[in-house]
RNA sequence: GGGCGCUUAACUCAGCGGUAGAGUGCCACCUUCACACGGUGGAAGUCGCAGGUUCGAAUCCUGCAGCGCCCACCA
């Protein structure tokens, strides 16, 4: 059957048609094992971090797909029971203010709406817009499982998560209570320390003079001043605080004061926490709505005034500025001051402002009611704090990252944590599965493994309680998901629960296989949100699942993953993060779309060396699209051959391939050569992928591919392949064996890397009849040095094999060259002599002897080679190699100048090399001290060098002069 | 205010103790029967600066300069 393959390769093309393939074969599905079943293999398990329900693919996105399925089907191939496991987030302030854009430009609101029909409004939004990112993920060729899609609201995890908080909740370690809380006035409801980003933002100091009361409470005359950067608080303050040893302000102390504006009457307080340097040395208290002033008024025992509602609009407790916006009550309140005298003066001040994660709204610390996760808190019964564990996972290595320098911004982090705000003010998430009681007021939450609502209040009895209408933290919901996914909490056979179903051996089969997963690949902008969170909730949970032989699980079982691999951020070609307002995003879609999904894929692998962001060069995409046109070339080249092949009768046993290629100690050297070149790639690869450098992988196999296969061992092969009535069918034949299994071979190697171009053409090597369904359920090659059952050492073949073909490689580069230098047409063919000195290189010498060598230089460089075992004539017109010189017979003027500052450079360069080998050699101490080889080598060096120098000298010496 | 990272060929990046590497770009020649998304040959770097350790440093140490990131409640 002939191949018939267009002369470019077009991606456009194949990949639909692939992408469409894996999907409708379910080819990446990993089903359930069975408990009896003895093969199935260590399992490769890996979560994909889950992008936004509203998300769109990003080339951060792409990055990190990439990675993922280069490792996901690289360890398929090497036999593991891979399973890669997709879904999408609910994300609840991103997707809630989605929809509420939506509402805004139908002229209606959520709150106009209603909770409940504005759920099932974000609902409709999520089956129509939602998941498209998933589908943008099937034309990357991703490998994923998609029989086991999730959602992070799907009803099995949401059971999990509301069985989370339950648990948590009993062990006394989730609270609910009245603090300072970062508020974001636009999305109206509290966010976590995470979710708050800084912007450096110059602003003003405003200084105010705060009147000093005498002892029957009129104002004294004199002022304390107090500086802030936002004034609008002062409504709501307590008191006013200063350094005890403030020798300044000693004689106020239990003095009061007249809160200007309101007219209140404070007192001064008296604390270490104020800096003396700062401002004024004097500071107003607003316990509701600063951080620090609240810790002031715990401390201290002093009421919180808080001063603005929900949308951070002064409420009534702001007296006549109640109603107004915090920045226009800013402006009036400023200029009510200094109307009555009482502003002292405003000062330049660049100060870090917050700002909500999402909508970049100013963040208003608020002093609400919120739940809290204690995460370092130990349990009621005793034990670890959930940061404990967490601490403990990655410090006893059960957890490794790489980059390793991220083990210690985790642990950072994890040993300086505060308390974890849960409670969202949304009404899109997991509702917390907590009732208020109208009558006694308390809290009622359900207990552990029951799925039903509370009737009655558990205090008192009364029917009168309502759900809690916060919802919880995203970030909640999908610090779980590697339990959640795999079934729990219903592994655990909890009554009230159906418990005759959960707590069979079949429902906690995934977790028994799959859990902990192998591998997490993301972001360092998630470390914190997502990596920590599922590693304390991960640990704290898994905990308490028995393995499956009924013993206790150790904290290394307990572990989400094994291992994180954390990726760099993909930057614009000009190293600038990519930013829509900045617009220089690029879309990975229509990059693809242009290059063809594989050239991107290996722009980003052979760009992804951990710890180094990623500067996306369009240019490096344009030079791996060639590479693909170069694989699909190679692939025509090949099928011509065996189709010509074919009509001589002479076909290759499709059976033998889908292994690693092996050679005979007879066989020619390019076979011998290519052989082993590939099994050191092989090696190469897996050693680096076990890195995560994909960078040197992707290299490697470039390298392999184009620099060794096509540059050489094509060229050379067309020599092999004679169709002719005379020719050696058996040696044709050998010839065409080794071709199509290194280039099989090398299709698998490439495979995780190009999926849609070595499927294709790994499908045509078959001739559309394919031992598999797909070349993703092939073998990986797998490189070997060292001999086994008592075959040939491959080391010792390689050494040799690879030597000699060196020696052969740069005997033709040396021709190729003078024939330049001369101005030899390129198609003539030339006599030519290499001259090989035993005394120069023995090696050379050897191998020159060899004729089948000698025709490979004569076809290669288009020569008729004579072998003289004597150095070249001075005088000589001649290139010059490590232990030869050649010399092309072809009378033509040579271009003098040109050689002589040839030359000139060459020996200019030798002296540079020698005089720095013979000044280490003359060193007493370096002969001493340095390694045996690395003293052999130089040796070896310096007379290579001293040899080359003396013949580049006597060939200018020889040069006619002008 | 702490902590971390980066600075190597025109560009984008590897190398991290033994005489500087890749891809792209550049120059010259070649429309050779797999590929011009190609072939062949070639030019191109005092490895940010200054000290130190070492027989030997792009590679280890110290300092400096520039760029960037993360964390932090100074009003």
């Amino acid at each position: 059957m002939p191949h018939d393959l267009p002369k470019a390769y077009d991606p456009t093309a194949i990949e639909d048609h692939w992408a469409e393939y894996w999907v409708r074969e379910n080819l990446f599905a990993q089903p359930t094992p069975k408990a009896d079943d003895p093969n199935q293999g260590e399992p490769f398990t890996i979560l994909l971090p889950p992008p936004n329900v509203t998300g769109r693919l990003h080339m951060g996105h792409m990055l990190n797909q990439t990675e993922m399925d280069i490792l996901t089907r690289w360890r398929r191939m090497l036999g593991r029971r891979a399973l890669w496991l997709p879904g999408t987030d609910h994300a609840g302030i991103a997707t809630q203010m989605m929809v509420e854009r939506q509402l805004a430009s139908e002229g209606t609101s959520r709150e106009q709406l209603g909770r409940a029909a504005f759920e099932t409004r974000v609902w409709e939004w999520k089956r129509h817009y939602g998941g498209a990112i998933l589908d943008q993920m099937k034309r990357l060729g991703a490998s994923v499982d998609w029989s086991r899609e999730y959602f992070t609201m799907d009803e099995n995890l949401s059971v999990a998560v509301r069985e989370a908080f339950v648990r948590l909740y009993e062990q006394g370690l989730i609270y609910r209570g009245a603090y300072i809380v970062n508020w974001c006035p636009r999305c109206q409801t509290a966010i976590s320390d995470l979710e708050v980003v800084y912007d450096e933002h110059k602003g003003h100091l405003w200084e105010i003079r705060y009147p000093v009361l005498d002892d029957s409470g009129q104002d004294s005359g004199e002022y304390l001043t107090v500086a802030t950067t936002r004034p609008e608080t002062m409504l709501g303050d307590v008191a006013v605080a200063i350094h005890p040893e403030d020798e300044r302000y000693k004689h106020l102390h239990g003095k009061k004061l007249r809160l200007p504006l309101m007219n209140r009457e404070i007192p001064i307080i008296l604390d270490e926490w104020v800096s003396r340097e700062f401002g004024t040395g004097a500071v107003k208290v607003t316990p509701a709505h600063d951080p620090n002033d609240f810790a002031l008024g715990q401390r201290h025992h002093l009421p919180s005034i808080n001063v603005m509602d929900e949308t951070a609009h002064i409420n009534n407790e702001g007296g006549p500025y109640a109603g107004l916006d915090r920045y226009v009550a800013r402006k009036k309140i400023v200029a009510d001051l200094e109307e009555q005298g009482l502003l002292a003066g405003i000062k330049d001040h660049t100060h870090n402002v917050g700002h909500c994660d999402r909508c970049k709204t100013v963040v208003e610390p608020r002093f609400s009611t919120q739940w809290f996760l204690a995460v370092n808190k130990e349990p009621e019964g005793g034990g670890q704090s959930i940061a404990a564990k967490a601490i403990a996972a990655v410090k006893e290595e059960k957890i490794r990252f790489t980059p390793e320098m991220y083990k210690k911004t985790y642990l950072n982090w994890m040993e300086n944590i505060y308390d974890w705000c849960i409670s969202r003010q949304l009404w899109w998430g997991h509702r917390i599965p907590a009732w208020h009681c109208a009558v006694c007021h308390k809290i009622t939450v359900p207990g552990p493994n029951t799925n039903e609502d509370p009737a009655a209040c558990s205090h008192c009895g009364s029917a009168e309680i309502t759900q809690e209408t916060d919802v919880l933290d995203t970030w909640f919901s999908s610090g779980l998901l590697p339990v959640s996914v795999f079934g729990w909490p219903k592994i655990l056979g909890a009554p009230g629960l159906d418990s005759e179903t959960w707590a069979s051996k079949k429902d906690r089969a995934d977790f028994d296989a799959f859990y902990p997963t192998s591998l997490l690949v993301t972001g360092f902008d998630i470390l914190f949100f997502w990596v920590a969170r599922m590693i304390m909730l991960g640990c704290w949970f898994a905990a308490d699942i028995p393995m499956p032989d009924g013993s206790p699980r150790s904290l290394a079982d307990s572990v989400p993953f094994r291992e994180v691999y954390i990726h760099a951020l993909v930057r614009d070609a000009n190293r600038e993060k990519m930013s829509k307002t900045k617009g220089n995003v690029i879309d990975p879609i229509e990059i693809v779309k242009q290059y063809g999904t594989d050239a991107v894929r290996f722009t980003l692998a052979s760009m992804a060396s951990p710890g180094t962001d990623i500067a996306f060069n369009i240019a490096r995409t344009e030079g791996y699209r060639a590479f693909a046109n170069k694989i699909w070339n190679a692939a025509r080249f090949i099928f011509m051959n065996v189709d010509r092949a074919a009509e001589i009768g002479i076909t290759v046993d499709k059976t033998a391939l889908g292994q690693m290629p092996t050679v005979c100690e007879d066989a020619p050297l390019e076979t011998r050569w290519i052989v082993t070149e590939l099994h050191s790639a092989a090696a190469k690869v897996s050693q680096s992928l076990e890195n995560y450098r994909f960078d040197d992988a992707a290299n490697t196999i470039y390298q392999f591919f184009w620099g060794s296969f096509c540059d050489w061992y094509l060229e050379i092969v067309k020599l092999r392949l004679d169709f002719s009535e005379s020719a050696d069918k058996a040696k044709t034949k050998a010839a065409l064996i080794t071709l199509v299994g290194v280039f099989e071979a090398a299709l698998r190697l490439l495979s995780p890397f190009t999926p849609f171009l070595t499927e294709e053409l790994w499908h045509a090597v078959y001739n559309g009849s394919p031992p598999a369904k797909s070349i993703a359920l092939t073998r990986y090659p797998q490189g070997h040095y060292e001999g086994d059952g008592g075959r040939i050492s491959l080391r010792h073949n390689y050494d040799a094999s690879v030597m000699e073909m060196r020696v052969v490689q740069s005997v033709i580069t040396a021709l190729r060259a003078h024939r330049k230098d001369l101005g030899v047409p390129e198609k003539e063919l030339v006599p030519a002599t290499v001259y090989c000195a035993e005394e120069d290189g023995s090696l050379t010498a050897g191998y020159m002897k060899d004729e089948s060598n000698r025709e490979l230089c004569n076809a290669l460089a288009r020569v008729e080679l004579r072998l003289k075992m004597e150095r070249a004539p001075a005088g000589l017109k001649s290139r010059t190699g490590v232990g030869f010189t050649v010399s092309v017979a072809y009378e033509a003027k040579i271009d003098v100048p040109a050689e002589r500052e040839r030359l000139t450079k060459d020996i200019a360069k030798y002296e540079k090399g020698l005089a720095a080998a013979e000044r280490q050699l003359g060193n007493e101490s370096f002969l001493v001290k340095a390694p045996a080889h690395v003293v052999e080598g130089l040796k070896k060096q310096e007379a290579e060098t001293r040899t080359l120098l003396e013949k580049a000298r006597a060939a200018l010496a020889a040069l006619p002069p002008e």
